[in-house]
DNA sequence: GAATACATACCAACCGGTCGGTATCTACCG
DNA sequence: CGGTAGATACCGACCGGTTGGTATGTATTC
């Protein structure tokens, strides 16, 4: 009786899991449940117990995947530097240092699916949205407190922001075109560069001449 | 000889415009043949009268994309300028410019197609990755005038153009996530300043101002 | 004994793809 | 000039397999 080896309990949790490896892999549409649950080693009925629909299932892999990622960044260390500064390039320092072994590795499972979706399945485009900007948040504040520390101003810490996670995304779509990492991580040196670039300008917010 | 008015033959045609249509809208992936021919008004015989295969209407897709996009990349004018740095930022302007309507009508096919079919069909990865290396293939030879003329070493041509296929790439995926092209115009905003920053050789003013 | 966590069996719709047939145009022959 | 053989363009019924989803049954846990 004691210590009974349960099988029970994680069939959501390996659904889940290969869910985050095939939506990496080959996208949400190419993702079958059937597939999801013969990688899983779990029947429909489990799928179907755990998940409402496969969109359900797609909201929950969201999920999952920003767990995953926040505790991977939460690890790195990135924001343990004294300054703003500092930590913004640390971010982009461990983003280029995770761009390593297999594609599906290392790729954004919001990003590829608010692609697929964004015209179909406006609940999971939402999601996705939330998501990156829930990651984003952190990475915002401490460009804002950058820019206010050298008192850039003319510049939004919003947009630098989405500007990072532009070239983010994109070196994602270069790697896939690629079949490796090596375009994603030129783009990544040339985002350091001009983020030292901004920061290192004598004096900014010049712009009143378009 | 002239003037006949032949309603047929424009069956593959119709089928390439609305696969261009629905593949820059829902993916490749989640488009069917079915909805394909009921969209351009024929049936699956004449489908697969033109086409193998539905991979093989992706490489047709993609060799037609990329078709309307040198027109209107040839018709913009962005190579008009004198200096290779204008034209540089021409292209930037010009893509800048570009990101307006409706999502599907300024995203890349060839990189949402990429993303999906990168693991599961070689060929149609291969056909992406050629076909953005074919657009870029101007605007690295521009970027790498443009280094030759100020002198600048340490910066590759190739990786430049990298970089900037990262941040349109990247602003597309951002655009689809928020439903609208503003953070696509941010990102190149951003981009902007980084090649005139680049360019900007502090203790060579060349202040060729516009 | 009620709720939870699955398994099994099944379904209608849809998937990419095939196949036999037809209408139209062109090439060549006389 | 008419006739015809062949290629091209297209139609629409059909195929086996797969899709997301359901209905029901059963073992385990609280």
């Amino acid at each position: 009786m004691e210590g009974s080896p349960r099988r029970t309990g994680d069939a959501r949790a390996r659904l889940l899991d290969a869910a985050l490896k095939a939506i990496r892999t080959r996208g949400y549409e190419a993702t079958s449940v059937e597939q999801l649950c013969l990688a899983a080693g779990v029947t429909k009925g489990a799928f179907f117990h755990h998940f409402r629909s496969k969109e359900d299932l797609g909201t929950a892999a969201a999920a999952r995947f920003l767990e995953w990622l926040e505790g991977l960044f939460a690890r790195s260390g990135w924001r343990d530097r004294d300054d703003p500064l500092d930590r913004v390039l640390a971010y982009i320092d461990f983003r280029t240092a995770i761009l390593r072994g297999e594609i599906p590795h290392f790729t954004c499972l919001l990003g590829m699916m608010v692609q697929e979706t964004y015209a179909t399945h406006p609940a999971l485009r939402a999601t996705c949205e939330a998501g990156i900007q829930s990651h984003l948040a952190p990475l915002e504040a401490e460009i804002a407190a950058a820019l206010a520390a050298r008192g850039i101003d003319g510049i939004s810490a919003a947009g630098l922001t989405l500007h990072i996670m532009a070239v983010i995304q994109g070196g994602f779509v270069l790697a896939k075109a690629a079949g490796g990492p090596a375009p994603a991580i030129e783009a990544m040196r040339h985002l350091r560069r001009y983020v030292e670039l901004l920061f290192a300008t004598p004096d900014q917010g010049q712009g009143a001449a378009p």
